[in-house]
DNA sequence: CTATAACTCTCAA
DNA sequence: CTAACGTTGAGAGTTATAG
C-alpha cells in the first residue's frame, strides 16, 4: 500500500493571501470565531515564536511591535477554496479521503513507486497554479507515516521542494530521520501521551516505533498499539473514501458579549438549532434526542460560574425544526438560572437515524412539516443562510460573535466582491 | 451477574 | 472606548444502571 497526505501550508492565511497579495511576506494571523484565539499563522509569525491557540488579546502588544496583521476567520472563503483544492487533488487518484478542510489522503496503490515523488511535485505545482494555494506532500506506506512524511516535507527535514517520499528512503536513512523527530509529531500522540511516554523514556519516533507493542497495549491503549504498527509500515487505518453520516451534530458558539436574559438565550439556541437541523436534513437523518447547554465564562474568575446541559429524548425521531426548536427552548427554560453572565450556548442532535420512512406519531398522530422544511432549505441554499427562518431566532441578535477583521467573501458573494478595492 | 447507556478523557483540524 | 480565551466530531475506556 502507498498513500499520500497533501496538506495546505498555513491554510487560512494562504487563502487570504490569494486575494490580497499585500499580505505576502508579512506576518499574518487568522483568528478563531469571536476573534478569540490564533488558529493560523504565517511563516513570519511562527518565526516570531507565536504559539497556536494564543488568545489574541494577549498578543496585542507583540502584534503592534512587529506589525502582525490579524484577520477574523472567513469560513465561507476557506470552504470554497478548500473544495476547489480538493477537486484538483481528486483528479490525481481514484481514491481520495478528504480528511479536513485543508488536507486529504490519496491512495497510490498500483502507481509506479519510483515516480511518486515526481508525481507529488506535479500535484504541488498544479494546485499552486490553478487554485493559488501552497501545499506539501508526504508519501509512505501507511496513513500515519504519510502524515509524518508530510511533516518532514513542511519542515524540510527530508525530501525536497515540499515533497517527501518515505518509500524511497533506505532503512538507515529512516532510522536516522525518525531519531530526530519527537513523538508529539506523530498522528494520535497528543499532549498527554507525550507526557506519559516521556516518563517511560520514549521521546523519539524511532523509540516509539521500536517499542514493545504488547507492553504499550497493556499500559496505554489499542489506539497507541495501532499507531506503532502503522509506524512500522503495517496499515491499520483504512482509507475512507465516502464520508459516513455523522453520529451527532453540534452547533455551539460563544457570544460577542455577555448575555443575561432568557429571551436572548432563546434566540441564540433557536438559531443554533436551526443550523444543526439543516445539517441533519442535509445528511438525511432524524434526531432521536437533543441536548442544550449553557455556560458562563470559565476564564473570568470574578464572575460566579454556572454550567449545565440537559439531554431530552424525543418521543419520536424528527428533523423538523419546528418540533426541535420547541423541545430545545423547553430544555433551555429548565436550565436557565437568572443572574449569571452567560458566555456560550450550544445545541447537540443525538441518537441519529435514517430518515428513510417518514411516519406520523402512533399516539398523537403528529406529522412533521417535511414540505415546509424542504422549502426553507431550498430558499436558504439559493438566497443565503438565514433568508427564511423561524421567528424564535430573533432579528436583532445583539449577542452575535465578533468578526471585526473579516475579509470579503471573494468567491461566494458578488456584493462583497464589490468591496474589493 | 451481564448488557447497555451515559459519561469522561483524549485527540485532531 | 472597553473587555477580551474556538468549534466540531470521533473513539476508547470507565462508571452507572437496568434487568
Amino acid at each position: 500500500m502507498s498513500v499520500a497526505l497533501i496538506d495546505g501550508n498555513n491554510f487560512y492565511v494562504s487563502c487570504e493571501r490569494v486575494f490580497n497579495p499585500a499580505l505576502e511576506g508579512r506576518p499574518v494571523v487568522v483568528l478563531s470565531n469571536n476573534d478569540g484565539c490564533v488558529v493560523a499563522r504565517s511563516a513570519e509569525v511562527k518565526a516570531l515564536g507565536v504559539k497556536m491557540g494564543t488568545p489574541w488579546f494577549q498578543l496585542k502588544d507583540q502584534a503592534r511591535k512587529h506589525g502582525i496583521l490579524a484577520l477574523s476567520s472567513n469560513y465561507a472563503l476557506y470552504a470554497d477554496m478548500s473544495s476547489r483544492m480538493m477537486s484538483v487533488l481528486g483528479s490525481y487518484s481514484p481514491q481520495q479521503e478528504i480528511y479536513s478542510i485543508d488536507e486529504c489522503f490519496l491512495g497510490f496503490d498500483g502507481f509506479p513507486p519510483a515516480e511518486l515523488a515526481a508525481y507529488g511535485q506535479r500535484i504541488r505545482q498544479q494546485v499552486k497554479q490553478w487554485v493559488g494555494l501552497p501545499v506539501c506532500v508526504g508519501i509512505a506506506a501507511t496513513k500515519t507515516l504519510a502524515k509524518l512524511a508530510n511533516h518532514c516535507a513542511k519542515k524540510n527535514l527530508a525530501g525536497r521542494e515540499g515533497v517527501c517520499d518515505f518509500g524511497r528512503m533506505s532503512v538507515p536513512q529512516m532510522d536516522a530521520l525518525l531519531d530526530r523527530i519527537g513523538i508529539g509529531e506523530v498522528w494520535g500522540v497528543g499532549r498527554r501521551l507525550t507526557e506519559k511516554l516521556t516518563r517511560r523514556g520514549i521521546t523519539t519516533v524511532k523509540q516509539l516505533r521500536d517499542a514493545d507493542t504488547k507492553t504499550l497495549r497493556r499500559e496505554f491503549s489499542v489506539v497507541l498499539e495501532r499507531t506503532v504498527l502503522e509506524l512500522r509500515g503495517i496499515a491499520c487505518v483504512e482509507l475512507e473514501e465516502a464520508a459516513p453520516n455523522k453520529q451527532q451534530i453540534i452547533c455551539s458558539r460563544s457570544f460577542g458579549r455577555y448575555v443575561y436574559s432568557l429571551d436572548e438565550l432563546n434566540e441564540a439556541v433557536a438559531g443554533y438549532l436551526a443550523r444543526a437541523a439543516e445539517k441533519l436534513r442535509y445528511q438525511g437523518s432524524l434526531a432521536g434526542a437533543l441536548q442544550v447547554y449553557v455556560r458562563t465564562n470559565p476564564f473570568n474568575p470574578d464572575h460566579p460560574q454556572y454550567q449545565r446541559g440537559l439531554t431530552l429524548p424525543l418521543p419520536q425521531a424528527t428533523s423538523d425544526s419546528v418540533v426541535l426548536t420547541r423541545a430545545a427552548l423547553w430544555a433551555l427554560k429548565r436550565l436557565y438560572k437568572p443572574g449569571y453572565a452567560y458566555q456560550k450556548a450550544g445545541v447537540m442532535l443525538l441518537d441519529l437515524s435514517d430518515a428513510a420512512t417518514p411516519q406520523g406519531c402512533l399516539f398523537t398522530g403528529h406529522r412533521d412539516n417535511t414540505t415546509l422544511m424542504q422549502v426553507m432549505d431550498r430558499v436558504n441554499r439559493q438566497w443565503g443562510r438565514g433568508t427564511l427562518k423561524l421567528a424564535a431566532e430573533g432579528v436583532q441578535q445583539g449577542w452575535r460573535m465578533r468578526r471585526q477583521r473579516m475579509s470579503p467573501a471573494y468567491t461566494t458573494n458578488w456584493n462583497e466582491l464589490a468591496r474589493v478595492r
